[in-house]
DNA sequence: TTTTGAGCGGAGCGCTCCGCTCCGATAACT
DNA sequence: AGTTATCGGAGCGGAGCGCTCCGCTCAAAA
């Protein structure tokens, strides 16, 4: 019986788990970089395992999505509630979510494409938006509370704000993260209705043309 | 022959480039919604003629698209030219440029998805390519020249902005622009070094929390 | 009016690629 | 060794794509 276990899971049970993590890990990578349309068989061989074992775990790629789309959704309002807690200014707190978001600091890649994908609606993501709408009502209150956001920005800019901030671009990794950091800091100075006017540098180095370049052609012809 | 030709086009000649016109906007429209991806059939319902017409005037889509992506950047140069030549000051030319740049006004929508796509380098992209940063630097010394352009912003910045700004969102048209504007506002804030210091209201209505459960969840089920 | 053929629209071919299933191989327990 | 749950991936069925081909239309020539 299946409550007979007793202890720490071991040999095939233990496999079972980690691959449960890795393919979790995949998912959430492989969403994030080409969307929804991402085939299957790319998150499976992402993860190190079979077919088999991901859709004996997720019966269609569907479920697998929405999952991905609620922890995405459940990832933004722990890093709204962290910003919260750790920073006592409520304009840092709001900076600090936003470039946490766009970083995704050390949570594996960015899930926003698939929070801002178009899916069926389930019950379980309306919840899931909801307590995200809620985790940014206080993010935006406290900031509007102090007077130091403007009064017209409203917490369900926030998350076209993130869509706008981190597009599908040509580009992934550190470099992507840079450039959205970059125009970020442009989009900050105009949250702001007090203190200094002028911001500091803008993140990251400046695009050459060069980059464009690459960035606009087709790898190999 | 053919230089025989004298008068106006009639008859099926007049159909010819009354098609050859549709074709061209309806590429615009299809590429500009659904990116290099977007079918071809779609393009050739849109403009209400056949497979066999829009394939003789094109011998492929990749041929199609790199048009489409060379109007897109020459659309963007005459955008940056007439803000030069309409706009004395050098920050409402630059203001301009992008507003013109993210409505399209009366182009029939915007080229940029194509713009920033992965397609193979043809001469002719790179010619284009070359004369859209020219466009853009005189359009960015201008305003550094008066210093009302913070120096770390670069010409090469401005493709990189435009993509953040206009992402491919799930919706279309007047509401798709009015959130690109708003957004915009917040980085024109954060781009200019001098004058008022707080702008004056975003532009469009604010999004509401319902309108983002339209935008993320699947039309029918 | 009759003839003609360039140009038209769209059905369908061939192909790629995807979601998903099925089954032989594998390895943990007895 | 035998048993059995679990694994990985080859392959199936079908959807959707780029592109071709062909019967039809209709303005112009005879």
């Amino acid at each position: 019986m299946g409550d007979t276990y007793t202890g720490r899971p071991r040999g095939r049970q233990r496999e079972a788990d980690r691959n449960d993590v890795r393919l979790f890990q995949a998912a959430r990578e492989v969403f994030a970089e080409r969307g929804w349309d991402a085939p299957v068989s790319e998150i499976a061989r992402r993860a190190g395992i079979g077919m088999g074992s991901l859709y004996r775990r997720y019966p269609s790629k569907e479920l697998l999505a929405q999952r991905m789309r609620i922890a995405g959704m459940e990832q933004l309002v722990a890093q709204a509630r962290t910003a919260l807690a750790e920073e006592p200014d409520p304009w840092a707190a709001l900076v600090r979510f936003f470039r946490d978001a766009l970083t995704d600091q050390g949570t594996g890649g960015p899930l926003l494409p698939l929070v801002g994908g178009r899916l069926p609606a389930t019950d379980e993501v309306q919840a899931a938006a909801e307590r995200l709408r809620a985790a940014l009502d206080d993010l935006v209150d406290g900031a509007h509370r102090a007077g130091v956001l403007r009064a017209d920005f409203t917490s369900a800019d926030i998350p076209l704000l993130l869509e706008h901030l981190a597009p599908r671009i040509p580009v992934t990794g550190e470099r992507a993260a840079s450039l959205h950091l970059r125009y970020l800091d442009l989009a900050l100075v105009g949250l702001r209705t007090t203190g200094p006017c002028r911001p500091t540098d803008l993140h990251g180095p400046a695009p050459q043309w060069e980059e464009l370049r690459d960035l606009w052609n087709a790898p190999d012809s």
